[in-house]
DNA sequence: ATGACGGTGTGGCACCGA
């Protein structure tokens, strides 16, 4: 089965190439983020048509996520339990799959704007709820997996510029430890598995032509728990909806589970 | 240090993203 992540920047633009791009790669399930919706206005009706259930979690304006599936989803959590928040940045539901039930969590992860900043304080402390969460999540569920834009670049190799990005937004030590803290719960970067070319990204900045001269994040990323592992068959990044005309800044991220 | 691009909601722009 194949599982995907897809930061859209606007559900209401972009639903004609979340179509197509279905229509060309029928995944079993996707994460959307940054629907910019509320859950009055979710295209259920095309989706349907398209094959997928779907599980929303929308807000106006800002944020927002769903998770698509083309078999029913259950067991809907919205948001990080036990954690107060405004904004609609996670969506969780269990597949029943043949070889049985997944947790699939869906994380828009905050952006944090700049080190130092009140939103910076923000993601570091949702960062920590999620932790804590997805710790129990994984004690309910042994098979999981982690999807969304984390907002999070790894790694050095994760970003276009890291000497000159050192220590910014994306490439903070507080950051990258809370992506570590994670990969500790069990889980793996499914990317990070397989051979991989140099400068690869799933994220460009829309200003100064950034995706044609490369200059991009990995910060979209799927993490599977232990129980999964072995089943992972390849991870991809998938570039083609970048060049789309009125493309979403960020591209699919696609793994594939034996 | 700033803005560049794009989306939203509103309003003649400001705010936000990464």
């Amino acid at each position: 089965m194949q599982l995907a992540t897809w930061n859209v920047n606007s559900l209401t633009v972009r639903l004609p190439q979340v179509l197509d791009w279905l229509a060309a790669n029928p995944v079993d399930a996707l994460g959307l983020q940054e629907l910019k919706l509320v859950d009055e206005k979710f295209p259920h009706d095309a989706l349907r048509e398209a094959g997928y259930h779907a599980a929303v979690f929308g807000q106006k304006t800002y944020n927002g996520v769903a998770i698509l599936s083309r078999t029913p989803l259950r067991d809907v959590v919205r948001n990080i339990p036990g954690h107060s928040d405004e904004q609609a940045r996670v969506i969780a539901a269990t597949l029943d799959t043949p070889e049985g039930p997944l947790r699939l969590v869906n994380c828009y992860f905050v952006n944090g704007q700049e080190p130092g900043s009140e939103k910076f304080a923000y993601k570091l402390l949702w960062l920590a709820a999620l932790h804590r969460w997805i710790g129990e999540e994984m004690q309910a569920h042994s098979r999981l997996v982690l999807v969304g834009d984390f907002n999070v670049a790894p790694e050095d190799r994760d970003s276009f510029d890291p000497v000159g990005l050192k220590d910014t937004i994306h490439h903070t030590v507080e950051e990258r430890g809370h992506f570590q803290a994670l990969l500790q719960l069990g889980l793996t970067d499914s990317y990070r598995m397989f051979d991989q070319p140099e400068k690869s990204y799933s994220w460009w900045d829309y200003r100064m032509l950034g995706f044609q001269k490369n200059r991009g994040l990995r910060i979209d990323h799927i993490l599977v728990s232990e129980a999964l592992r072995g089943s992972v068959k390849a991870c991809t990044i998938d570039r083609a909806p970048r060049k789309n005309p009125q493309p979403s800044d960020h591209t699919p991220v696609v793994v594939t589970l034996a």
